[in-house]
RNA sequence: GCCCCUGUCGUCUAGAGGCCUAGGACGCCACCCUUUCAAGGUGGAGAUCACGGGUUCGAAUCCCGUCGGGGGUACCA
């Protein structure tokens, strides 16, 4: 039987970076195995649930590059096991909460919210654990139609037997829980009629036949509920895997509250989408060995659920950052141009940078800044001099820390024309060569008992405003003579005061 | 409270009884490179393998207990 899995999404907030590593994980269980990976929303909670989200959600996945085979993508829904958003399956539930009832395997419950809630109080206060107590149980089933029929509101409950469930988990092993323990009969249909997610979760899982249910560790303690709706339906029972969480610095499940969870505010920052796949692989999975950089098709291939971590993982941003270095420093040119335009459209949308930037700008400017930025937004502090005019650096940033005004103003004034005889309009970047304009300056330097450095640090500030920039030489050179002229001119008047 | 999962450097991890005086990576520190910032290179600090008992000639690896951490416990998903 080929594999079948799925990943469900509730639209209930942003697409969430533990959703992502669980669609990423089932993507590889499913391209490993040649199965099927499926995408189904789980919005049965109508009150929490947007089409905004579900279409950030969708968003989300794509760009990762782990949307759907089967299920719902971002422009419809594909696949004959639909539909695949359980806001269109309420009929479904609807039939089988009905035969669940004819069974003999779930009752009416007529428990008034305000009684439940004043049994789970006695219990609390009692120090036993929160529990129903099945009372509706012994409610005649004729009663119970003529009570209904009379209006009543009665909840749907399914009948939890007596005994042990064995999960057998395919990343934790055995685990034993007793039926005990699950806090009594649980409500697969609300009194109003609409399903509750462990009902619906089961009979998707039951309808689309899904073969392997991987998910994060907090749903393994109500996997035994899942596994006696499997059985009260006949169905055969998936193999589960439950993976480990992916925590906050202190160790709790990772939270918008202490972290940051929204894929898009990654994405916004300029995280690589093969960064992301990559870190998320490693959090909570090994390849056994110690490759660290690996591409999709690479993590397909090794993918195993041997090696999956059974103990959480902390979310570790600065290794992310790390990663998303080293992916952007293998990409091509024109690739790196493609992945920054939005960057440098947004920045000159909002006024970063003083002017639109040209794709053979920015080309321009990708050999002095590949090797230095850990983000794609990296790139817009470190290049907003060659698109903004006026930076106006203040007296006191001209001026290098070892040398007072007096030795700046010389230094620009003195620097200045062989600048002028060096630098014209469209020179190409020299990059590691040597560069003449170099070995001038160092010589005016060394006649005056400058420091090189000192005289450099003079020049990069007047002309690019800014003491972190790409190589001073070339970004000169791209800058261009009349612009760097202009600049050097205005810093000089500003240090005359 | 009850149930379940879990415990190797700060973090992500390798490790499936002898290959471990515990390896790699991020981060940190130093040095090299160097016009700034990075990148890169080299080296270093950093884990009594949570703790205590066993089993064994031998345990990070097996067993038991303790402690710590996490998750679950809804007419939420």
């Amino acid at each position: 039987m080929s594999v079948r899995v799925r990943i469900a999404p509730s639209p209930t907030g942003p697409f969430h970076i533990g959703t992502a590593r669980t669609a990423l994980f089932n993507m590889l269980f499913a391209r490993r195995h040649g199965g099927t990976y499926i995408v189904r929303v789980e919005d049965t909670d109508v009150a929490r649930s947007t089409s905004a989200f579900e279409s950030d959600i969708l968003a989300g996945l794509r760009w990762l590059g782990l949307g759907a085979d089967e299920g719902v993508q971002l422009d419809g829904e594909v696949g004959d096991r639909g539909p695949y958003r359980q806001s269109q399956r309420t009929a479904r539930y609807t039939e089988i909460a009905a035969q669940l009832h004819a069974q003999g395997s779930a009752y009416y419950c007529f428990c008034t919210p305000a009684e439940l809630e004043a049994e789970r109080t006695a219990r609390e206060a009692a120090k036993l654990p929160p529990r129903y107590s099945n009372r509706c149980r012994s409610v005649d089933p004729n009663d119970a139609a003529t009570r209904r029929a009379a209006g009543e509101s009665a909840a749907l409950r399914f009948r939890i037997p007596d005994g042990p469930v064995v999960i057998d988990d395919l990343v934790r092993g055995r685990v034993e829980i007793d039926a005990a323990t699950l806090g009594g009969d649980l409500v697969i249909l609300r009194a109003d009629g609409s399903p509750l997610y462990h009902f619906t979760v089961v009979v998707d899982d039951v309808d689309m036949g899904i073969t392997h249910v991987i998910r994060g560790e907090d749903h393994l303690s109500n996997t035994p509920k899942h596994i006696l709706i499997f059985q009260a339906l006949g169905a055969t029972l998936p193999r589960f895997a439950h993976l480990p969480l992916i925590l906050n610095a202190d160790r709790t499940k990772m939270s918008k509250r202490k972290s940051q969870t929204a894929l898009a505010d990654y994405r916004a920052e300029g995280f690589l989408q093969e960064a992301l796949i990559n870190f998320l692989a490693l959090l909570g999975w090994s390849t056994g060995s110690e490759d660290e950089v690996l591409p999709m098709d690479e993590l397909v291939q090794r993918f195993d659920l041997d090696h999956v971590q059974k103990a959480g993982a902390v979310f570790d941003r600065q290794r992310l950052e790390w990663l998303n270095g080293q992916w952007i420093r293998k990409l091509a040119p024109a690739d790196l141009l493609a992945r920054l335009r939005p960057f440098y459209d947004d920045a000159a949308t909002d006024g970063r940078i003083g002017r639109p930037a040209r794709d053979e700008e920015i080309l321009a400017l990708i050999p002095l800044i590949q090797e230095r930025i850990p983000l794609l937004s990296s790139a817009i502090t470190l290049t907003d001099f060659f698109f903004t005019d006026g930076a106006a650096p203040d007296v006191a940033t001209l001026t290098p820390k070892r040398w007072d005004v007096a030795t700046t103003l010389a230094a620009l004034e003195a620097a200045r024309p062989i600048i002028a005889d060096a630098i014209g309009e469209g020179d190409a970047v020299l990059l590691h060569a040597d560069d003449p304009l170099e070995g001038t300056l160092r010589a005016l330097a060394e006649t005056h008992g400058w420091k090189a450095g000192d005289l450099f640090m003079a020049l990069r500030v007047a002309a690019t405003g800014r003491t972190a920039t790409p190589p001073l030489f070339d970004s000169m050179r791209l800058l261009g003579r009349a612009a760097v002229l202009a600049r050097i001119d205005a810093a000089i008047a500003r240090l005359r005061g």
